[in-house]
RNA sequence: GCCCUCGUGGUGAAAUUGGUAGACACAAAGGACUUAAAAUCCUUGCCCUUUUGGGAGUGCCAGUUCGAGUCUGGCCGAGGGCACCA
């Protein structure tokens, strides 16, 4: 047995693959592969290995096929993250953001992939962030950027704004304070104005899985309602209602609005309204914080008048589930139809009244029954809508509505616009000055870019920019004014919102990317990326197309990623140890009665769940030390083995044990085929014939992602390899054959196949193994003989065969032949190439 | 809470999209080779039957169909996202 030196032949190709540079070959058709850029946060995860398999695998396998490929890599390289690290160990996010990079680059090479690192882009690169600040006027400019207010998460003692994950049970993850709901006034981006257009986007994008488009769908939320004026009882004030229900307007029994209402600013001195405040913005800034908070109200002791109902008043409530950002943050309460309603009503003991039912004859009583009914039926107790179904009711109620002139139909997105102010330090400075009248000017381009300052201190509370000495002192150049500079930094998915365009001329001074080249590779043909980046980070980049898209008319695409793949999780069991703290596998050993232990101390150690690897769980496997024991290859098989690519992996270290076992195996083979001479007999064509049929197979299931298919075919060619090692047939053909399936190996395990290649003598290696279609026709085929939809035998027969022939066949057959005697055939079901069946009496 | 996805042997899974369920692997057990171990190779894998053979079976319960892992309805369970982690 040959062994395999993985160390040497990989360093060897690896030289190769660097110089080889998919990009510059010259096929005709382009192809752009991109794998979600990585954060740099220290060392390459399962995660990555997972993702630049898969891409490399796509890359190199269009490549092969006769396509012009780029495949480049670059860094996110802003981020909270950074500024951690600073303050655990004195360095500056910078040098330790820098530190990252070349680790981590470093560490990709190891893997053999096909990226051509002269594209590489770093977003904290002032190269980079120079054109993002260009882009962010441009914008400005155009009128898609607005500030407003928002909340943000208070850590009162620190007296910083706190990421949603760093609130740990409502309190600060190093305080320990309980946050608080503050308003800043902050920079958005005005997604909102490109709704319907990022929503219709969707049905275009016919490689995105449904799933994704399903989940941006429900995120964007287009909801047809209307809004309805409510007259205040006694006042002149009207309260203006959206909803999606108008059909149950006679169920209404209150109105709510949020907190952050204008009718609220009568009740300012109140002291039970200020208590009432304080509880809502005690509740985080997380949609799931506000959906599982306890619906609580303030009664304004107002009413409002019912329009369809005269005399009708319905109590008017502040209620901490109302949003101002979504409709027009106040409500009509319809308790029998709605689930949160329902809650409120019984809570404030409020009317409960059936409109809608699916039962008619049988009212019920929503006083005893906890589950609204929110399912489409018939109108009841409502007058002239009574007996329509419930999108019949929503039509005639609208137009009632429009007649009186008391609201008009509207149309209401749950997408919100995107706040990208962040009051941090590691992100790209937002280039606008504030001039002593209060107003705010962009800063002149020429001034670009505006850098971050080196010296910063991360350890003092609030904002770093803010409280730098000098650097937000500037001068407004139009007028000499002496002016401040904005503090707030961009949040970082502004950075990877454009990236993608970015690579197509990484090197581009005088622009953000040049015009000809995006128009060259744009769309991304496939992006490859985490399940976990399905709404913000893909929806985000839609949306910077698009808006680019108006600001320079020559970029022809709307959209930036033609085809999408979501790769799914790698996972590994999780460890603590006694005092609850999390273990890394390395740190954790099994002792001689098969129990996990600490290693530095022998104590027990708790084995959790195997979810996905994270930081925070420690349960990461280092991809580096699986390289350096079992290679590169063996690395990137196992990966791909066993689990398809969009579900979650469980890593094991015997799983790519094994993968390394096979690879060894191949290698040998190579060997084998290489010294065998014998001349050809009648198996030649047999074995050319299956292989065709393989190169067949793994094709489509390469276009299909199906990679784990893949590998079992690539096991069972090198089974067959070996069945006919034993037989008498010529080593020609099983050369030739080696260098095919060695080819198919090259996007998987690139190392490996080259090296095989070269020793079998191949010197065409850049082409995919064609399949010959004839050769396809004459395949066997296997049929299943049923009676009575059962399996009885399984025949091998050619492809095409009619009927009657196999009937012919199967009263012929020894199996079938006893069974079908004597008994009355009813039917025959007949499926060309797949199956028969004899329905007879039982 | 809301939205999305997924449930097939001891394990990861495959199944030409309604047509042979468990391909291909991992682990296990038994065997071969070996002084021994490792490595390698072979065999086995639900139930009944000595064999030939027969039966059950894709989370659970119904339904459609000649035929359901695949379609429909209901239930149960697991995971991901929820706008300042990236």
């Amino acid at each position: 047995m040959e062994r395999l030196n993985f160390q040497a032949i990989e360093k060897k190709w690896q030289l190769t693959f660097e110089k080889e540079k998919l990009y510059n070959s010259k096929g005709s058709k382009k192809f752009y592969c991109l794998e979600m850029f990585p954060y740099p946060s220290g060392k390459i995860h399962m995660g990555h290995v997972r993702n630049y398999t898969i891409g490399d695998v796509i890359a190199r396998f269009k490549f092969m096929n006769g396509y012009n490929v780029l495949h480049p890599m670059g860094w996110d390289a802003f981020g909270l993250p950074a500024e951690n690290a600073a303050k655990e160990n004195k360095l500056h996010p910078k040098n330790w953001t820098e530190k990252n990079i070349a680790e981590m680059r470093r560490q990709l090479k190891l893997m053999g992939l096909s990226i051509d690192w002269d594209l590489e882009v770093s977003t904290c690169d002032e190269k980079y962030y120079k054109h993002q600040q260009e882009i962010f006027i441009d914008f400005y400019n155009k009128g898609f950027v607005k500030r407003k207010e928002n909340y943000v998460n208070w850590d009162p003692v620190e007296q910083t704004v706190l990421a949603n994950e760093q609130v740990v049970n409502g309190k600060g993850w190093r305080s320990g304070a309980v946050v608080e709901r503050k308003k800043l006034s902050q920079w958005f981006f005005d997604i909102t104005k490109f709704s319907e257009d990022l929503l219709k986007g969707l049905d275009d994008l016919n490689y995105w899985p449904d799933k994704v488009k399903i989940m941006q769908r429900n995120w964007i939320g287009k909801s047809i309602g209307c809004e309805i004026k409510f007259d205040i009882e006694g006042e002149n004030n009207k309260i203006n209602v959206f909803t999606t229900r108008p059909d149950t307007i006679f169920g209404a029994s209150f109105l709510a609005v949020s907190v952050d209402h204008p009718i609220c600013s009568n009740f300012l001195k109140d002291e039970k309204y200020i208590k009432f405040k304080n509880e809502c913005l005690k509740v985080g800034t997380t949609e799931e914080a506000l959906a599982n908070a306890e619906k609580i109200g303030f009664d304004t002791k107002l009413f409002a008048a019912h329009p369809f109902i005269k005399g009708k008043k319905l109590p008017i409530f502040v209620a901490n589930f109302i949003l101002m950002d979504y409709g027009t943050g106040a409500i009509f309460g319809c308790p029998a139809h709605d689930q949160r309603d329902l809650d409120f009503a019984k809570k404030y003991k409020l009317e409960i009244k059936e409109v809608v039912s699916d039962n008619p004859s049988k009212p019920k009583n929503f006083n005893k029954i906890s589950e609204a009914f929110v399912g489409d039926g018939t109108i009841v107790n409502s007058k002239f809508l009574n007996g329509l179904k419930v999108e019949q009711a929503k039509n005639k109620i609208i137009k009632e509505i429009e007649k009186l002139k008391i609201g008009k139909k509207k149309i209401t997105f749950r997408l919100k616009d995107w706040g990208i102010s962040r009051q941090r330090y590691w992100g790209c400075p937002i280039p606008m000055i504030h001039l002593k009248d209060g107003t705010i000017v962009p800063v002149e381009k020429s001034e670009l870019p505006i850098k971050l300052p080196d010296d910063i201190d991360l350890n003092q509370s609030g904002n770093p920019l803010e409280n730098h000495k000098n650097w937000k002192n500037t001068v407004y150049k139009k007028t000499g004014e002496p002016a401040t500079r904005e503090t707030d930094t961009l949040d970082t998915f502004v950075d990877s919102s454009w990236y993608f365009l970015r690579f197509c001329s990484p090197k581009s001074k005088s622009e953000p990317f040049d015009i000809t080249k995006v128009n060259y590779w744009m769309p991304v043909d496939q992006y490859i990326g985490g399940i976990e980046h399905a709404i913000l980070h893909l929806l985000y980049s839609r949306f910077f197309m698009r808006a680019l898209k108006k600001n320079n008319n020559k970029i022809k695409d709307n959209e930036p990623f033609k085809g999408l793949f979501t790769q799914g999780m790698v996972c590994h069991e999780t460890y603590k140890d006694l005092n609850g703290k999390w273990l890394n596998p390395t740190e954790v050993e099994k002792n001689s009665d098969g129990k996990y232990q600490k290693i530095l101390d022998k104590t027990e150690v708790k084995v959790g769940p195997s979810e996905s690897m994270s930081k925070s769980k420690k349960n990461v496997v280092d991809p580096e030390s699986m390289i350096k024991s079992y290679g590169a290859d063996a690395v990137r098989w196992f990966i791909l083995s066993d689990s398809p690519p969009e579900k979650d992996i469980q890593w094991s270290n015997q799983g790519v044990n094994a993968a390394y076992k096979f690879l060894q195996k191949i290698y040998n083979l190579c060997f084998i085929v290489n010294e065998r001479s014998e001349k050809g007999n009648t198996l030649d064509k047999d074995f050319d014939l299956k292989m065709n049929s393989y190169i067949n197979k793994i094709t489509k299931s390469i276009n299909n992602f199906n990679l784990n298919v893949v590998v079992a075919n690539v096991y069972e060619i090198y089974n067959l390899f070996n069945d006919y090692l034993n037989k008498n047939i010529s080593g020609e053909i099983l050369k030739k054959n080696l260098s095919k399936l060695m080819k198919i190996l090259i996007p998987f395990t690139p190392h490996i196949a080259y090296e095989c290649l070269e020793m079998l003598g191949e010197k065409e290696i850049k082409n995919w193994p064609q399949v010959d279609t004839k050769l396809i026709l004459k395949e066997k085929i296997k049929m299943a003989i049923q009676i009575n939809g059962k399996t009885r035998d399984v025949i091998e027969i050619e492809k095409g065969i009619n009927q009657v022939s196999v009937e012919k066949l199967c009263k012929g057959n020894l199996k079938v032949k006893g069974k079908l005697s004597n008994r009355s055939i009813k039917k025959i079901i007949f499926v060309k190439d797949r199956i028969i069946n004899f329905i007879i009496e039982s």
